[in-house]
DNA sequence: GCCAACGTTGGC
DNA sequence: GCCAACGTTGGC
């Protein structure tokens, strides 16, 4: 199958990448997520292999800062039933969960990142999701030509 | 810290 | 099933 691209948001001080770079394995579980099409993209779409942009939201500046891969298939997301974590969901049980995350590995970091600003300034990512106004999904698919064309910007 | 844009909830 | 109220996201 073919491989497919993603944007995935995090907040630098929630979780940068920095942070993944130092967590065990590089690896992290992509918890916390409680957005049903961003849900659903991590469920029902992203498959091991799949590449990732590990974008930077409220940073200074905001901006793509490397890559990540899906290292393995989504599961429930054990915090939905946690009593003690905030992101816990008195609708979800274990027989049903609501929610359900990837795990992610670390592929690379950039030396530099590619700002919102320098996005917004291509014509050739027009139609990109992340630019789009009002646009607020943290889990988003990029198009190959919009991966392509980043990551050559980057190499 | 502000606030526009968006998503979710709940009363009716 | 409508929609107002509320909460969240995320750039600025």
């Amino acid at each position: 199958m073919a491989t497919n691209y993603w944007l995935m948001k995090s907040e630098p001080e929630s979780f940068s990448i920095e942070d993944l770079k130092a967590a065990p394995h590089q690896t992290t579980f992509w918890d916390g997520v409680r957005n049903y099409q961003a849900r659903n993209f991590m469920w029902q779409e992203m498959r091991v292999g799949d590449r990732c942009f590990f974008y930077h939201s409220n940073a200074k500046p905001p901006g793509i800062v490397g890559i990540v891969k899906v290292a393995k298939q989504a599961y429930p997301d054990p915090t939905q039933f946690d009593t003690q974590s905030k992101y816990y969901d008195a609708k979800a049980s274990l027989e049903k969960p609501r929610w359900y995350a990837v795990e992610v590995k670390l592929e690379r970091i950039f030396k530099q990142l590619l700002s919102l600003d320098q996005l917004k300034s291509y014509p050739e990512l027009e139609g990109m999701t992340l630019l789009k106004k009002g646009s607020r999904l943290s889990i988003q698919p990029v198009s190959k030509a919009h991966w392509d064309f980043v990551t050559k910007k980057l190499s």
